[in-house]
Parts: structure tokens; sequence; C-alpha cells
DNA sequence: ATATACAATTGACCTAGGTCAATGTCGTCA
DNA sequence: TGACGACATTGACCTAGGTCAATTGTATAT
């Protein structure tokens, strides 16, 4: 199973893994550290799509057209596991679960991503900040790290871009949540204290640790 | 290959094709007419994750958690072809091309939420809509419709829903861009008269008739 | 034909959050 | 140790677009 999985040297913040329309090869998953992963639109504007953590797949985005939409590049050293993708679909001819989780990762990720259009869509600053501490808290958590304590790898700069946000804004809200006891940030160190009243402020779906869960339809108000 | 699918009959504007947290069966192919999938948070607030045309698949998203995270809604008389899961995985074991078809399939659509993303986190509410046009263009134009003229079948309330805007400001914009002379809106009736500059007002990578493409890295500022 | 209810438009007003600018803090390198 | 440069914070101001409300147009039911 793990036959076909390289193990490369790790990258050092501000590298590549890959740049955008690089060929596809091979699926990534991160063993430690952070990436992050953006596009760029014609005037060089960068539009961060998502922040990876250890045990987290990336590239999936790559299989239709043969190449890297993104690029993605490490927020701190790195270390990541390469997984040759042309390897992977022969394996899974062979192995009939393999294929099917396959299947299942691509579909939670794409979960995910109508998760985060929500976000982007309907939500305020202050909820999108909430949603976005609580989102990595649960992540971290799944992971055996701290749900409670974690370090930030990633700039206000960087929080603001992904949520839609002015970096100016993120900052802001850090010092305001702080104010209202919700949470503890040492530059890039936070720490939850009332992390069930910051669920509240997400205004959603996430006191339970399990994250990136949709609601229960309501009656319905007809059409 | 069409063997294992069923075509029901139609369903009526209004009518469900399914609702959140219905148990997952089967993936849907549109074969006319049109659907809105849709979350609803606590507050039984709608927040609209798609608009689905003939051609296009439903249901992808379910198949992690074997329920449906969404709500399907038909807009209009709309027929469906029902895929059951199931039929189809065991057909891929034996076809080995569906398995990446489907791989494919599903890549793009994390591709195109990826770009919609974009739209909502970096645009303003012109580029939303003008890229919400020409979007809908694009693909009605690679289903063999008119590129330049077509129905809207959902409400402004709906589209607003959608882009993350107010429905008054989606009014707004149809009017201003009928004044500036780039389309002419007649109800639900949009005929795009300068589609060349609508493209431009989307400040995107669009009027090629190829959407949800991503662009070139830039120099890069270094980190 | 008329009533009803919903969809869309338009205007007036207001506010969340963006922009610009000044200042502060930290970490790195000579 | 000091100076530089990136990052973060904070304040003052401004505007894009949201909210509220009135009006009109359209479609369905009686």
């Amino acid at each position: 199973l793990d036959s076909i999985i390289d193990r490369k040297r790790p990258l050092l913040r501000g590298d590549h893994l890959f740049r955008i329309d690089d060929p596809f090869q091979c699926l990534y998953a991160v063993r430690s550290g952070s990436l992050k992963t953006y596009a760029t639109s014609e005037d060089g504007q960068e539009h961060i799509m998502g922040f990876h953590l250890p045990g987290e797949l990336i590239g999936l985005d790559a299989i239709a057209e043969r190449k890297h939409p993104l690029a993605a590049k490490a927020l701190e050293t790195t270390s990541i596991c390469e997984i040759p993708f042309h390897d992977l679909q022969s394996l899974s001819t062979q192995l009939p679960g393999l294929q099917s989780q396959l299947l299942r990762i691509m579909s939670q990720e794409i979960r995910d991503d109508e998760h985060n259009m929500v976000i982007l869509g309907q939500k305020s600053a202050e909820e999108r900040l909430a949603s976005f501490l609580i989102g990595l808290s649960n992540r971290f958590m799944r992971r055996g790290f701290s749900a409670h304590q974690f370090n930030l790898s990633m700039s206000r700069s960087d929080i603001g871009n992904y949520l839609g946000l002015a970096l100016e804004t993120v900052s802001r809200l850090f010092t305001r949540f702080q104010n209202e006891g919700l949470l503890q940030v040492d530059r890039k160190h936070i720490e939850l204290i009332d992390r069930d009243r910051l669920c509240v402020f997400s205004g959603a779906q996430c006191s339970d640790g399990n994250p990136r869960r949709y609601i229960q339809p309501q009656p319905s108000k007809s059409q």
C-alpha cells in the first residue's frame, strides 16, 4: 500500500511544492509542517484557497486537467509524502477499497469547499474568523494535537486573504476576541479560552468537534 | 454503460430531487430543465451552492458520508437520469476508463468550487454578476445552446444568495449593465449584447469560451 | 375581469468593513 | 548591539453594498 509512497526531503518556509500549471504527477500528503495553496489573477494578486496541515492531501484538483490549477507553498519547514498518481491508479485496480477510499476523500473535499463557500458568501467578518479558528482547532484535534492551543503558521494577511477580509480587519477581530475573553493571542500563538462561546460567534454547527458538517433541513418554506 | 441509468418522470418547479441528509443512493444527471442545490443554516436560512444545467452531474458531495449534505430543488420542469452509485462502482471495476472518468469529473468539480471561492472571496458585486453571467453563457454554449441569449430559471433573490449579494444589488446591476449596453434584460430573459466587454467587467480569464480556468503564475514576489 | 400574491425595480439611508497612514514589535543579520 | 525589514496593531476616514420601504409589474386563482 505505501510501497509506492516516496518521502521527500523537507521544504523550507517559502519553498514551492508545485507551481500553477505544473504537470500533475503526484498527490501529496503533508507529514509535518503546513502549506498554503493559492491561485493568482492576471494582475499578480494571490488568492489563497486553503491551508494544509499534517495528514491532509493536496493536489486533487489537478487530476482533471493533468496540471495543477493552484500553487502550493510551505508556510514553515514542512515534510511531504509524494504519491505517484499513476502508481496509485494501477494499485487501485487490484485493491477495490483503495479506489472507493479515494472517491470518498474527493467527495469530502467537495463538501469542505461547499462549506467554505457558505462562509465566504454569507458570513460576517466576525463569523468568518471564528469559523476559521474553530475549523483549525478541529483539524488539529483530529490529528492528535491540542484543540485549545496552537500556532498559526500563516500571517494575518494570509488569513485575511483566505477569508476575504482585509488584514486590518483580522487584526482588529483578534484583539476584539481577546477582549471578549474568547481567546488569548500572542503573535502567532493562539489559545482558545472559551471555545464554546467562540462557536456561538461563528454562527454554526461546530461545538462538538465535528467540523464541516451540514444542518438539518428546515420545515421548508415551500418554493 | 447506460444500462444502469434510469430515467425518472420529470420534476415540477419546486419539487425536491432530494433533501438534506437523504441517504445517498444515486448520482443524478440533468437531462433538461435546471435545479438549485442548497444548504440551510440553523435559523432556516437557505444557502445556494449551485445551479445545475442539462448535462451536469449532481450528488458527488454525498459519496463521503453516504448522505446528501445539500438539498436539490427543481427551478422549472426538469427531467433527470438516476445513476445508482452501487451499480456504477461495480461496473467501474470492469471498465477501467469509467473509474478514472469519475475521478476526473470530481476533480473538475473541486476546481470549479475553488473558482467560486475566488469569486466570493475577492470580487466586487459587479465582477460577481458578470462572472456569473459569463459562466452561465459558457455552460450553455458547451451544451449546444446559445451563448448570447438564454433564460434565467432562478429568481434575482436566488442569484443574490448564490453570489453573496442582496437581491436589490443584483437588480441594480442588471439595470446598470443594460444601461452600459452590455446586455438586454427582460424579466428572466437575458441577451448578451457585448459579451467581450462583460468579460472585462468580470475581471477575468473567460472571454474565449473556456470557463473555470486558472491563470499563469506571476514572477512571484518571493515568500 | 378582478383580486391576490409574489417578483422586480427603485430610492433613501446606513453600516460593516475596506483603505490609508502612523506607530509599534519582533527577529535577523552585520 | 544596533539597524533594518517584515509583520502586526491601531486610528481616522470613506465607500460599496446592505437594509428598509414604497411602487410597479406579472402571473395565478376566483
